[in-house]
DNA sequence: TGTCTCATGTAATCCGTTACATGATTGG
DNA sequence: CCAATCATGTAACGGATTACATGAGACA
């Protein structure tokens, strides 16, 4: 077992966003935004070398290059992406900015705390917002996909990372009320 | 408001734990994975060339430079630090492997996703498992100190995290019986 | 005609990990 | 004395963002 795993993510995200339906790479980013948005990113930067290392490998096409073609998924590219997909998970390391800042909260004094702790929670109320609108639009589309019940994998996790913060601030927020105004 | 954004959250989390107790830049590497491990990651890389940096700026103190003599941060250090924290949180862009897996699941199949969703359920069970020791090791401790409500919460986040994990990989798990072995 | 959005790409840069080189201290 | 651990640093590399440069097409 040599050297397997060499491969950057963003070549997975973007065969896989490709086998759902052709795109350009403008196109892609505005729907890894707004699709996968919740838990993955990708950029310009990141996109279109890899759309063209990709084309150059022969695993997706572009009929007219240079023209704003969507480019396609080959039957070579399905098979990679099903390998790449087969890859061992690899998270980044954890960078939490808010943990940190909670962390050592004892030098910010519980109102800035409750400050952030209040923010946090509001953004996982509009996560929830957000993710009670995708749900609804899925359900009045009329098409359904074989992709769905995957789909409906990640928005639930979504729900539950979100509601569990929500719980979490509501519990943090009591227990900063006991710590007085200025430590 | 004009450049106040190009600070590393490195030099934060080297000032703060300093704050704690003067630390060997080595020491500062296992306690930052040991304590912070569980959100938040420093590699030597990075840790040496802040201290350096931070000793240069009189924001930290080594007596005996060169010799393995712990740094010491200073009051201009703390006033730093104070400033640090209060900075904008600034996440990562989320990058999450396991999430970008599952969504392109259907050419995984059910049977890949479902090991993929119990590895993530045994992760969390042992991340609920290192909280508990975390906190009977804490509760043995005879000195409280007045980081502790704060270290708390902390911990309360990655539990509750932890918990809507399980919770979710169950109904998951659940879900991809329905789809049969191979779609 | 002028502006907005769609579209493609490149270059500079940052942040961070990994691997490497080196040596002191300690305990068996 | 030898191995393991503690300790400090540097160099190479990689991955990703940001900013920049450029241009086509739509539409008002």
């Amino acid at each position: 077992m040599g050297s397997m795993a060499r491969t950057s993510q963003t070549e997975t995200a973007v065969l896989g966003a490709l086998a759902v339906m052709p795109m350009t790479g403008y196109a892609l980013r505005e729907s890894i935004r707004d699709v996968l948005g919740h838990f993955w990113s990708e950029s310009f930067g990141q996109i279109y070398p890899t759309l063209s290392r990709l084309e150059h490998e022969g695993l997706v096409e572009r009929p007219d290059s240079h023209r704003a073609t969507p480019s396609t998924i080959t039957a070579a590219g399905l098979a990679r992406l099903r390998e790449l997909l087969s890859t061992p998970v690899q998270d980044a390391p954890p960078r939490n900015g808010l943990m940190l800042r909670l962390f050592f909260g004892r030098h910010l004094g519980p109102d800035t705390c409750r400050r952030l702790v209040l923010d946090a929670r509001d953004g996982a109320e509009r996560q929830l917002a957000e993710f009670a609108a995708i749900r609804s639009e899925m359900a009045t589309d009329t098409e359904t996909s074989a992709d769905q019940p995957y789909w409906l994998l990640t928005i639930s996790a979504g729900e539950h990372a979100a509601r569990a913060t929500i719980v979490w601030a509501d519990e943090a927020l009591a227990a900063l009320e006991h710590l007085g105004p200025a430590a």
